[in-house]
DNA sequence: AAGTGATATTGCAATATTACGATAAAGAAA
DNA sequence: TTTCTTTATCGTAATATTGCAATATCACTT
């Protein structure tokens, strides 16, 4: 198949899902790293900085846009991306809170 | 293509790719936060408490703990797998570091 | 040894992802 | 207006992912 069962899962977890796929790429895990350096969001630069096609950067930040992990517009000819806090703020929080509770747990089974 | 060129890009940036891409999937997510939730680690019934069939979550398992965040081993006739906590630190570092980052820059400039 | 219960593997079909060349669009500069 | 620069979109090829039925494996029991 190739299509995901999304309807079958809670809002949170889908959600969850989203953002983490988003990240499931190197490029994009680099586009991210690249914005938080980055001081000014205006940053026309970011295919320089990928060993990967124009068209195929394009690409990485809409799928990044989509996930909402990243927002901003095209303005002339330089693009001006910048990262979400939201957006990061409630991944973190997911991940803080599974590490939080492990560390509490002290699961030595395994 | 479908390839991802991951020798472009840094062990971090793949590694944080990695663990991400494998929580980009409800179902894995759902898993994650089942085995969080049952203390013990003898956990027969993960098959039971997802919307797919066992060819598919055993599937899913394997991703995750390819991945590695997740181990263990099949025990006779119920599984015994559980979360790593080092690979969720690993991860959760990573988030926190950007939404701390984030947080210091007030960036609202989009 | 044969049966049972639980998980893994195989094989396959449907769909998604990745990458890029070619091209389009749109503002800036001449 | 024409040209340049920058980013987006289209089209396409190669590969990956998702899901499940069928089957295999493996430990335990009888």
């Amino acid at each position: 198949m190739g299509v995901t069962k999304t309807t079958h899962f809670t809002d949170k977890q889908n959600a969850i899902a989203t953002l983490a796929k988003a990240l499931g790429h190197p490029a994009r895990v680099a586009i991210v790293e690249y914005l938080l350096k980055v001081d000014a969001c205006i940053c026309g630069d970011i295919v320089n900085e990928l060993p990967l096609a124009q068209p195929t950067v394009s690409q990485h930040l809409k799928e990044l846009k989509n996930a909402g992990l990243i927002q901003g517009e095209v303005e002339g000819n330089t693009i001006c991306y910048c990262l979400n806090e939201k957006a990061f703020a409630e991944i973190q929080a997911f991940f803080t809170n599974i590490s939080g509770s492990l560390e509490l747990k002290k699961n030595n089974c395994c």
